[in-house]
DNA sequence: CGAGGTGTGTGAAGATTGCATATAGATGCG
DNA sequence: CGCATCTATATGCAATCTTCACACACCTCG
């Protein structure tokens, strides 16, 4: 009872934005997973390993991106994924969604700012 | 259609948004659920009154809002919330992590667009 | 050999969401 | 009255998403 550990997943990223990334990066170049690991921490999404290769499988299974096995110098075999055609059209599709979702959260962020001067500390116009 | 059940939710909004938005609506005045169901509909968020009034015990929980019953003149009973000081809060806090996803967003759709334009044929359309 | 970097992957737990459904008071109409 | 409908709140369930923790294998270097 009385549980106040309620440690809330609250950091509102939008739902498969990493898929959307590796589409993206995939798009720019492609790459093995190792890869997109380091590319996608430099960028701040996804911070976890394990979640990526469960993403890029689930891509490659719904045919977005396709892989082969592929020799390195310098370690163990990798997979080499590139991006399809269908993924190229998913990809699009997905911009014109985050797009909506820029175009809420502008309203959203907007609207904020103008509930926080009306009940403000003194900043209220008039 | 086929055996190829993929059915992903891809609509790529921000996870608990909806409780982003309802302290909003409820920073902005007190309201109870229906009321709420109404406003939010007309934004576009949370197509579902079920969640809604989850989302609203779950901040209830929190101690981000605080409700009492009140009688209606046309109809039964409601619960009608206000926000509390640690709503305010939260709010705040929420705001600053979509500022950053609202950045994140940003960044993702310029380079989409500059990916396209590299690879020519994506622009044009129909 | 053993440690550590490279590279890929799974299991399980927790949280969120949407759909369907349940309950109940109030109102209007034949 | 009986019944549909609007108002109003709430729960059950399944699908999905995300993260944590860990497992497995290859390769190089000391």
């Amino acid at each position: 009872m009385s549980d106040d550990r309620v440690n809330r997943n609250e950091d509102g990223q939008p739902k498969n934005f990493l898929r959307a990334w590796l589409l993206l990066l995939l798009t720019e170049s492609p790459a093995h997973g190792y890869d997109l690991v380091e590319r996608l921490d430099a960028i701040g999404v996804g911070r976890d390993a394990g979640s990526l290769y469960r993403a890029l499988r689930g891509l490659e299974h719904e045919g977005l991106v396709a892989s082969a096995w592929e020799a390195s110098l310098i370690g163990p075999d990798r997979r080499r994924y590139v991006v399809t055609e269908r993924g190229q059209e998913r990809l699009r599709a997905w911009v014109g969604l985050l797009e909506g979702v820029q175009a809420s959260l502008d309203a959203f962020l907007a609207r904020c700012r103008s509930a926080v001067d009306e009940h403000g500390d003194g900043i209220a116009r008039h």
